[in-house]
DNA sequence: CAACGATTATTTGTATGATAAATCATTTCC
DNA sequence: GGAAATGATTTATCATACAAATAATCGTTG
């Protein structure tokens, strides 16, 4: 059933600032990454949505079109709109990833991402050390000089997140680029778990500089490693947090 | 097949069967692909596109509502439709890899995309060896017998991007996932490409037939390995091809 | 009775026109 | 000279109508 408590009832939610569609495509969004609307399901049609949220159909529309862009459904005439199977999701699209999040127990999460950045990263610091320019190695090294600064754990969450999307662009392949969202996404979410249930602030300043100084010198293997130890480190943080997490964890958290 | 240059003239293109809003997204989906309209710019307006292509302003609104949900622009009233940053393009969705490969030298395009794969694939696969269900491995079993059974280049391709997925499922980390485009895309440019400019079939059956053996006995990195020498044969497959690019690959490095 | 073809109903797709809201540019007024 | 009001432009939303696609139904026919 559809329990959405969340805004637009029956009235004409006209909220201002906030595009509509974007706001449909982000209920339905959600709805379909929670599992409220499982892979298979037809969805109710424009018009039962349009009244739903008390929107008119073009609006709907606009906001499945957002949805079908991102691959979460397929629409058809006379048979509707249906959720594709999750291998087709863009689940590294900023918005869908987004939505994952806020549907998913926070350390399976976290652990999942790293998982991926293990995969990733050290590869990309190894084509970095051997094809970054002098620009991108610039980047990197304000990023770095930017963590310095910073004077708090949330100060940090930025130039961290630069740090890495710089490290990433350094490796000069733009099919790597896509894999910032992760990254972003990882260290906002692990700001929230630290700082929740772990607030010693850790000295990564180190761990980082050995990228930057392997990368500098382009030693490949040491990049790797580097970003390897780093890894480690955001690993034994996250061991350190709470419960382990229970599987199929869904919970619609209201705003 | 349809070579669509065409960047719809001032005709009704009215084609029967596509949905119209597609064709459009598609149309400056790849404009904007291959730099017609590059980063920064504004866009014509919904109604110039109309007058342009010759039709509603619904249906181009629709366009650039899927053409935002990818990330390559933003639009604002007043203001118009913006093209993103590089950096927040989905170059992972479906339609804008797409689009990207029919902009981009083939070989070029290729090498960028073994590159991504020397960096995911052999980490996929170790996952795998660690993490696999019998069910996964079945699939990939199931893959490599239908590579088996192709009687021609072209029949090897659809089973041989399933190999590759059933490896990238076996990980069991669904963030992996979204990268089978990228494979898919790989397999099937390296299938034009070599029915162009190397017809030889290479057998390639028993380096998958050692990553299934590898996977199966959990061996991690045995699996890594067989995949590497996988990526390496392909490699010399591409190396073995025409003339180097000669395209300056545009890459906007500054922000 | 079975199979097949026409019809119907439903849903998305497209068009049109109108109004609202956001915002850049200009002008006015202090 | 600068701040505030005004205007103009573009997207955002709404409402309505019709077209196209197609699943389901029904009727016809072999």
């Amino acid at each position: 059933m559809p329990h959405r408590k969340a805004k637009a009832p029956l009235k004409p939610v006209r909220q201002a600032g906030s595009k509509l569609h974007r706001e449909l495509a982000q209920a339905i969004g959600e709805g379909i990454l929670n599992g409220t609307y499982a892979p298979g399901t037809l969805l109710p049609n424009e018009a039962e949505w349009g009244a739903m949220f008390g929107v008119s159909r073009t609006a709907v529309r606009e906001a499945i079109k957002t949805l079908n862009g991102k691959g979460l459904l397929v629409s058809r005439p006379k048979i509707g709109s249906r959720v594709e199977p999750r291998a087709r999701w863009n689940l590294l699209d900023r918005d869908v990833l987004a939505w994952h999040c806020t549907a998913m127990d926070r350390k399976t999460l976290l652990l999942s991402i790293q998982e991926v950045r293990r995969v990733l990263e050290p590869g990309a610091a190894a084509l970095a050390a051997a094809k970054r320019t002098p620009a991108q190695l610039l980047r990197l090294k304000t990023a770095l000089g930017g963590m310095r600064a910073a004077r708090s754990t949330e100060e940090m969450v930025a130039p961290d997140v630069e740090f890495h999307l710089a490290l990433l662009a350094a490796a000069n392949n733009e099919l790597l680029i896509p894999f910032g969202i992760i990254i972003e996404q990882a260290l906002q979410q692990m700001f929230d778990y630290t700082s929740r249930y772990n607030p010693k602030p850790l000295d990564v300043i180190p761990l980082h500089l050995a990228v930057v100084e392997a990368v500098e010198r382009s030693e490949t293997q040491a990049a790797s490693q580097a970003v390897l130890e780093l890894l480690n480190d955001t690993d034994a943080v996250i061991a350190a947090g709470p419960i382990p997490p229970r599987t199929a964890a869904k919970q619609s958290i209201g705003r």
